[in-house]
DNA sequence: ATAAAAATTTAGACAAAACTAAAAATAAAA
DNA sequence: TTTTATTTTTAGTTTTGTCTAAATTTTTAT
């Protein structure tokens, strides 16, 4: 398998969480930063590999085989995300990109020899689940900032965004995963909550708190 | 660089250290497993690119800026492999193939902190030396098995081939980095050797003995 | 020194993965 | 239900890195 076909993959798996029931054209170019046109190209070539179920005009999906595939490549960036935060000292909001080139390395008894060094984790540096070597994923209840209620107090466990930009942003305020986050006013005029963390107490806008994933 | 560029400049730094007045076409082309014709077409671009300084039919040598790109490439690999040994317990002969894909991840930052989680490591698996993240090659003094004298005990230190064939034919034999070697006989002859190591005794040929470094 | 052999380069073609522009199908709106 | 707008696909090009086959240059051998 090319990178490209693995990051087709990878693109339809993500999309194909929010719209099950086929992912259309221009989301995937939209992703990829690519031409609608290139999209139709791959997808038929992955659908006569088996990876997808493609009816023309109709959307793909991912075949049980495509999934399997998918969800190792998954398994790989967030692995290796891990590696990067745990091992080597990065920063949540630097692992990604480097994480995206780490995915494609092809071996499949070092990203189990990986997952035993880092001790089996479920979840990476941003709380996105770790699809063990079957594809199975363990899911975490979780909550948006947003749904809790007043005078709550509730623990970070991921964001929903997880861009350089929300994540320094996250860094400035000293939020990071495992942070206890209290709900002290929620302004219903425009959804702006107002949270106590760290000891400190600031007011973040409803982009933001949607953005939380907390337990 | 894409991939193929640095594969190429990687293979020219080799050649050029048997050969440094000029690497040959055909000579790549064995290395990089394609025809000649590749090879020119390739040379071209990295001469345009800078990278290697090419005179039609009288082969290519790198440029400074090529040396040192080659040079990365190699501590790049390298360091992989110290990393997949020392960490996620590879054997001296998985190594190679894994590091030959995870020597194009791109970014400096990661071989440097790869580079500290390791412990600036001088020496690879094989015994061959990282350079630094300025290029520079620490040497170490090592001699050629074939050359020791009679009843001398020595070090292994390195192996001049590191082909899969040769490595699990050392770990037959127990000799890994770090061993002790004695020899007990020379045959004139056909230059075999009766060596002892591990407490073990055995008799090896001379191709054997002209591909381990020691000290 | 010339002929034969080997190495190297050119020319033209191909596959992968992208693109542009135009055509076709589907969805939305009047 | 037409018409319009949007989405998707087709057709034809481009770029990168490769190939084959032919032409050229260099090297070796007679």
């Amino acid at each position: 398998m090319t990178t490209s076909e693995e990051n087709y993959l990878k693109v339809i798996y993500h999309l194909a969480q929010v719209s099950p029931k086929g992912v259309n054209t221009n989301a995937i170019a939209g992703m990829l930063d690519t031409k609608a046109s290139s999209v139709t190209d791959m997808i038929k070539k992955l659908d006569e590999k088996g990876l997808v179920s493609y009816v023309k005009y109709q959307g793909v999906s991912l075949t049980e085989k495509g999934l399997y595939s998918a969800k190792m490549i998954v398994r790989k960036h967030r692995l290796w995300e891990v590696f990067l935060v745990e091992k080597l000292s990065f920063s949540w909001d630097e692992v990604h990109e480097i994480a995206e080139e780490l995915e494609h390395i092809q071996s499949e008894k070092l990203i189990n020899r990986l997952d035993t060094f880092l001790e089996f984790p479920d979840f990476d540096p941003h709380g996105d689940p770790i699809p063990n070597a079957d594809g199975e994923i363990k899911k975490m209840q979780k909550k948006i900032l947003s749904d809790i209620q007043l005078n709550e107090t509730v623990k970070c466990v991921g964001v929903k965004d997880s861009s350089v930009e929300f994540l320094q942003f996250l860094d400035k305020k000293g939020i990071s995963l495992g942070t206890n986050i209290t709900i002290l006013e929620k302004e219903s005029f425009d959804e702006t909550l107002k949270i106590k963390a760290q000891e400190k107490t600031f007011t973040i806008s409803n982009k933001i708190a949607n953005n939380l994933y907390v337990q």
